[in-house]
DNA sequence: CCTGAAGAGAGAGCACTGCTCTCATATCAT
DNA sequence: ATGATATGAGAGCAGTGCTCTCTCTTCAGG
C-alpha cells in the first residue's frame, strides 16, 4: 500500500516519473514529498483550498514550517501537486466506471461517466472545488502540468461520442439542429483534427454542451446552489438530467440492445 | 448619483429599507456602509473573495482597521453584503435584458436572459465567482438575507418557461423524454404549487437542467475550463449552446412568429 | 444650555499566515 | 576521512482577522 502510494504520487511529476528514487536519500526525499501531499490532501479535504496553510502541514509532518520549503517551492507548488493529484483520482474513478460497461454500449457508458463523476464530487467536495470551482486567486495552474490529468474525463467523454457515432449508433437529434457558425466550425475542426473523430460539427457542439452541462448540474448540487429542501430526490433528478444530456447528444438509452 | 448609490445599497439591507436615515449621524453611518461596501466590491473584482481583506478596506478608506468592526460585524458579514450586492446586479441586469425582448417571444427571452447571465459574469468574474464558484470555505450565505436576491435568475427563466407552456408555444421536446421517477416528481409539484406553475413534470425537469446547463457552461468560460486555445469563438459556442437548450426546454426558436 | 449616554475612531495586542534568511547538523559521494 | 550537499531549526518580516481599551465627538433629554 505505501508503495502504491508513492508510486500514484509520483505520477504528479511527469518528468521524475521514469526515474525511481535509487539513493536512500532520493528515497526519503520521495517520501516526505508523499507525506505532503497525502497531509496536504487530508487539509483540502476538510477546510478546503484557501484554508490550505503550509504551516499547518508543517504541524502535522513534525517539522518546523520553514522545512517544508525544501520539498515545496511555495503555497502554489503544492496546489498544483494537489490539482493534479485530485484529477487523476477523478479520472481513474471515470475510466474504471465506464470500462465496466459494455463497450458498446454508449449510452449506459455516458452514465457511468456522469455518476462518476457526481458520485466523487460529492464524496470529495472540496477537492471537486479545487478543479471545477472560483480559480484560486492569483493561482493559474501550469499547463503543462495539469492539462495531461485534467482533460482526462473529456478525453473519455469524446471516446464515446466518437465511438457511437463510428459504429452508426447516433440517432437523428431533435428537431431542431441550430446551424454552426464559422468560427466555431474553424474550433470544431482543429478539435476533430487533433483527437481523430469523424463526428460532424453539430454533433460535436452537442457533445460539448453535454461536457459543461454535467459539470453544471454536478457543481450546483456540490456548492448548493440548488435551495436546501428544493430538491430531496437529487438522484433522481441528475439521472433525468443524464438522459435528457445523452439525448442532446444523439446517444441511445443505456443498455439499448447492441 | 451617491443618492442612487446610497439607495442601491439600503437594498442590501432588507429591514431597513423602509426607514431612511433620519439623523446626521444614521446618515453618515449609512454612507460609510455603503462605501465600504463599493470598497470591499472594487476590491474583491480585482483580488477576488478570498483575498478580500477588511484592513485593506479600511485604509482605502482612511480609517484605522479596528474601526471598519464598528459598521461591518466580520469579514463574513461583508462577503454577505457583498453577495447580495452581486445577486441584484445580475438580477437587475437579467430583468432588463428579458424585458427588453416582446413577452410573446420566449425563445428570445430565454437566449436574452442567458446572454445577460454570460455578459455579466464575463464583465464580473470575480464577483460572479462569489456567486457561483466553491463557498467559500466555513462560510455560509445567511439564506434568509440571500435567497430572495440569489432566485431572481431561476425565477424569471421560470417565468419564460411557464409563460410559454401556457401560450401554448411549447413544442413537443426531442423524442425521448425519460420517465421522472416519484421523488422527483414529489419535488416538481411542491416547486409548481410553490410557483403557481402549470408546466408538466418533465418540462419543469427540462429547465432545471437548462438552469444548470447555462451556469455551467458560463462557469466553464469565466473559470478557465476550457483550454486555453480549445475554443476561440466562445460567442458563438455559446449561442450554439443556448440554442440548444432552448430546444431542450421546449422553447420556440428566438424572434418565432407570434 | 449642560450633561450624560452613545457612537466613533485610534492604538495596542494576540494568534495566525506565507515566506526568507542564517546557522547547525546529518548524510552522501569521492 | 573529507568536503559538498541536503536537511531541519529558529528567528524574523509583513500581512491577516479580530478584540480590547482608551479617548474624543456627537447627540438627546432635562
Amino acid at each position: 500500500m505505501p508503495e502504491d502510494r508513492i508510486e500514484a504520487d509520483a505520477d504528479v511529476f511527469p518528468a521524475a516519473a521514469d526515474s525511481r528514487p535509487r539513493t536512500p536519500r532520493e528515497r526519503a526525499r520521495a517520501q516526505t514529498v508523499a507525506d505532503i501531499v497525502r497531509l496536504g490532501r487530508e487539509h483540502l479535504a476538510v477546510h478546503g483550498a484557501a484554508a490550505l496553510s503550509l504551516r499547518a502541514v508543517a504541524r502535522d509532518l513534525g517539522v518546523v514550517s520553514s522545512a517544508v520549503y525544501r520539498y515545496v517551492e511555495n503555497r502554489e507548488e503544492l496546489l498544483t501537486l494537489l490539482l493534479i493529484d485530485a484529477y487523476n483520482e477523478l479520472g481513474d474513478e471515470v475510466d474504471a466506471a465506464v470500462g465496466a460497461v459494455p463497450e458498446a454500449d454508449f449510452g449506459g457508458r455516458f452514465a457511468a461517466l456522469g455518476r462518476a463523476v457526481r458520485d466523487w464530487a460529492l464524496r470529495e467536495p472540496s477537492r471537486y472545488a479545487l478543479l471545477f470551482g472560483s480559480p484560486v486567486p492569483g493561482y493559474q495552474a501550469p499547463a503543462e502540468r495539469t492539462t495531461g490529468p485534467g482533460t482526462r474525463v473529456i478525453t473519455a467523454l469524446i471516446g464515446i461520442l466518437d465511438g457511437a457515432f463510428r459504429a452508426g449508433r447516433v440517432v437523428a437529434t431533435g428537431r431542431r439542429s441550430p446551424a454552426v457558425a464559422a468560427g466555431l466550425a474553424g474550433d470544431l475542426a482543429k478539435i476533430r483534427a487533433e483527437f481523430g473523430l469523424a463526428v460532424p460539427d453539430d454533433l460535436l457542439a452537442r457533445g460539448a454542451l453535454a461536457w459543461t452541462s454535467l459539470f453544471g448540474a454536478v457543481s450546483f448540487e456540490v456548492f448548493g446552489q440548488y435551495g436546501a429542501g428544493t430538491f430531496t430526490a437529487r438522484e433522481e433528478l441528475f439521472d433525468h438530467q443524464l438522459a435528457v444530456l445523452a439525448d442532446v447528444a444523439g446517444l441511445p438509452a443505456a443498455g439499448a440492445a447492441v
